[in-house]
DNA sequence: CCTGGACATGAGAATCATTATCAGGTGGCC
DNA sequence: GGCCACCTGATAATGATTCTCATGTCCAGG
């Protein structure tokens, strides 16, 4: 009989360019793009491939170690984030941001869904404003 | 003295590709990608040529005749509808989208900004899911 | 420790939606 | 009809992301 489990789970190697990414994301509070995340890792000396910071930002997000969310202006941006569903108030000057949790809002989206007859429902919510600090 | 407003109105010319593209979005019920749209309006033989399908939509958004919305594969995606502030329900299999609205979420988004010094704000918020007819 | 081989890397090419160019067309007020 | 600001569309450019593939390197077993 088969013993294997349905879908291999993924097993991650270690190496200098993978923790690089890791940890400049520890560092930084604020969602970053790969061509951000790149360009800072060369300035400060570490270079990794631009290829590779996509590879290590994707296998980060499948393993939940990280939020991505998509800017109007078309990146993918990066951030390390609480594993719990939640969601964000961003600074459109500064970047500053605050996960929140909605309860409410995670209510009132199911029962609008099942509403409709639509099932096996996600979401998407984030808040932009600006901060107090501008 | 300056009589002229601060900045200019826009005005909008008719034209057989604008109404074309107008009238296949009146027809459509459900998101619509500009390469759909100009392949539709192709087939149908009344050609538009891309880059116009292009800027006749973004007129329309900004005239607030249509919504707009980022699939996550990356597409921009466009829809007639109701001028009021409104949300989307949408069905993953079938595009099928029912607009909602939420105004405790609409209180729930100013309050919560308002809580952490935000202001200026808007949200996104868009629900999916598979409809019943699946 | 050693080693095989699966996994990872990175330079560069490819993809693909969208936007910019620019030469030629046209709606609509006079 | 004529002017001309606006519009069109073929094509090139852009830019983020993904793919390719030759080369490097973890690390489980031995
Ligand atoms: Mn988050
Ligand atoms: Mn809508
Ligand atoms: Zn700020
Ligand atoms: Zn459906």
């Amino acid at each position: 009989m088969n013993t294997e489990p349905a879908v291999a789970i993924t097993a991650r190697r270690a190496s200098r360019q993978r923790t690089a990414v890791s940890a400049y994301l520890t560092r930084r509070t604020t969602f970053a793009s790969a061509q951000e995340i790149h360009a800072a890792l060369r300035e400060s000396g570490e270079p990794v491939g631009l290829a590779t910071v996509y590879r290590a930002l994707q296998a980060m997000v499948e393993d939940g170690e990280l939020d991505a969310l998509r800017t109007d202006d078309g990146e993918t941006v990066y951030r390390r984030c609480g594993t719990s569903h939640h969601h964000h108030l961003v600074c459109r000057e500064c970047g500053r941001t605050v996960e929140v949790e909605a309860p409410d809002v995670e209510r009132w989206a199911t029962a609008v869904a099942a509403q409709h007859g639509f099932g096996d429902v996600v979401h998407t919510l984030e808040i932009f404003g600006v901060c107090d600090r501008h």
